[in-house]
DNA sequence: CACTTGACCTGTCCGC
DNA sequence: TGCGGACAGGTCAAGT
């Protein structure tokens, strides 16, 4: 579910609501959800106070005083949600999307010694919560693999059209979606950025010309960027650290719009299934 | 190594 | 209304 600019919401919003908070204890009822063992939990996170939020591709990392860092990845249903004071009744404009918490998706929870709590909730338990020395953080499978960021100022076209040389014989969509190459773009973001390039997600990666990855990769900066300033997506569970909607989808071009008129040409949006994903583009403006 | 497929889970939606 | 099957935004492991 969450892609990179989803993420990045969830850690400015955390950013802005956890820093400098202690936290008291902590509740954990899935071990795969936080697979710690609780004596790291008693001796590196109690006591320890939140120290910074930062984001790598789609991993999520809460720095603690005690030199630990929680290390976080939403996968398909993760939802961090924090709750304060303040209690968002019925009708108010912030009312958060989010019931009671906990609730029975709820797989973790941290208290904080000023009250407020943060809950990381996960319907389908694909996410995970893990404690680790901020120094090893690096270290981890994904980030040694993971590619550059893609909305970083130094990350150039003539990069990103090279990352792909390692996948020369697959489709641009299952390249575009493989973390090693480029980090963050998930189904969402690969589909609305194919739109914009007009190229059809089948295309084999050696097919396409240097203009292509140029226009492909103006494209997903420009979408990535409009996402983050729309809050996300929200299919149906993302949220950010309010429990509030993202609001991309009111200007998706193409994903989940099937049926719908292609905004370019009026052309009737078709879904098929690519790289083992459900994919959606214009027939007319993105061809074989 | 590159590539594809299935597995991990729960919930929802669609067709019969 | 009930039931089975397909599907869901992400990664891995295991297969070829």
């Amino acid at each position: 579910m969450p892609e990179l600019p989803e993420v990045e919401t969830v850690r400015r919003g955390l950013h802005e609501l956890i820093i400098n908070r202690t936290v008291k204890k902590t509740d954990h009822d899935a071990p795969k959800s936080f697979p710690n063992a609780d004596a790291d939990v008693r001796e590196f996170l109690i006591g320890a106070a939140i120290t910074d939020v930062r984001r790598r591709a789609k991993v999520l990392m809460i720095d603690l005083s005690s030199a630990y860092t929680l290390v976080i990845h939403l996968k398909m249903t993760g939802q961090l949600v924090y709750r304060g004071d303040s209690v968002f009744g019925a009708g108010h404009p912030n009312e958060s999307l989010i019931g009671e918490l906990p609730d029975r998706s709820t797989r973790v929870t941290l208290e904080f010694t000023d009250g407020s709590r943060l809950f990381f909730n996960d319907q389908r338990k694909f996410g995970w919560v893990k404690l680790l020395p901020t120094l090893e953080v690096p270290n981890i499978d994904f980030m040694k693999k993971v590619g550059p960021e893609p909305l970083e100022a130094d990350f150039t076209a003539d990069e990103f059209a090279a990352r792909f040389a390692r996948r020369a014989k697959t489709s641009i969509k299952a390249a575009i979606l493989d973390q090693t190459v480029v980090a963050g773009v998930g189904n969402i973001y690969a589909d609305e950025s194919l739109w914009g390039a007009r190229i059809h997600p089948k295309r084999l990666v050696n097919t396409i010309t240097p203009d292509e990855f140029k226009k492909l990769y103006t494209e997903l900066r420009a979408v990535m960027n409009l996402a983050i300033e729309k809050g996300g997506s929200t299919d149906k569970n993302y949220v950010n650290a309010e429990g509030k909607r993202g609001s991309y989808m009111d200007f998706a071009r193409v994903f989940r719009r099937e049926g719908l008129a292609c905004p370019r040409c009026q052309t009737e949006i078709i879904k098929f299934k690519a790289a083992g994903r459900g994919t959606h583009i214009c027939p007319h403006c993105q061809q074989l």
